[in-house]
DNA sequence: GTTAGTGCAAACCATTTGCAGAACG
DNA sequence: CGTTCTGCAAATGGTTTGCACTAAC
């Protein structure tokens, strides 16, 4: 599992600690390499760590995300979900019947992502993206 | 307040009832315009009719979506959030720092669904989307 | 009169908080 | 050692459910 400690050195320049739940956090996203919820984080990491409790989890993710080395984005219902931000090169098309979900390539968006940069004046328009529609299957 | 009455023959066409609670509830949504959570909606509509519960707000809300009199999406942090479907020829860019927000023009994102859908063979890609990032002040 | 809709109370679930102790560097 | 991080326990807040009662049509 040496795999989530390359990652030391970063989270040390960032004023991070290194501890164990966070290898264990770490590694889970390192692994199955989508987004998870912090409840199926918890879960998985579990199985690694088996003392992490949720309060950790969610403070973990919460202060990765902040300093960037994870990704928030909202799938459907509220939930929260987070990934590793250097896997973050694409968004998502969900179904609305079957919730069957495609990747969208991020390059499908930077064009519309620099023109809303520069007809708004925000800036840093890159966030996580999720597409509603109707999938091949359920159009019958 | 007839002006939420006007529903009623619409409601009616999907099978539902108009009921003091629920023009209570399309009142509020049709005069703020924009969208509001159900709590917000809750809060509002109880001054209308102070008997109304939020189990019946979360219901009405639902309902009203899944027969399209409502848009669904989802703000900032995991909260759901409702709007008139009527109302609905645009999407939101927030900002990440003071969450100041702006409309974003439907036309501007028509093109791009459109891509996406024959890209991808999904359809009726055209919920509401939510971007975020860094607006004018916030930049500094 | 039927059926849909409501209120109430309670359950539910994800998320947050305070604080004392553990452990990284 | 000092500061960050964790675990525990409990609170919080939004959302959902079951059920008996009310009201729309």
């Amino acid at each position: 599992m040496t795999c989530s400690l390359k990652y030391a050195p970063q989270l040390r320049a960032q004023g991070l600690r290194m501890t164990p739940q966070r290898v264990a956090i770490l590694h889970v996203l390192h692994h199955t390499g989508g987004h998870l919820s912090p409840t199926q984080v918890y879960e998985m990491a579990r199985e690694e760590h088996p003392s992490l409790t949720e309060p950790t989890v969610y403070r973990t993710l919460e202060e990765l995300a902040e300093k960037k080395f994870l990704l928030a984005a909202h799938v459907g219902n509220g939930k929260m979900v987070y990934e590793l931000a250097e896997n973050h090169n694409h968004h998502h098309l969900i179904c609305r019947e079957c919730h069957a979900e495609i990747q969208i390539d991020h390059a499908a968006l930077e064009k519309l992502f620099k023109e809303l940069e520069s007809a708004s004046g925000y800036r840093s328009i890159d966030s996580h993206v999720t597409f509603f529609g109707i999938c091949p299957d359920c159009q019958k």
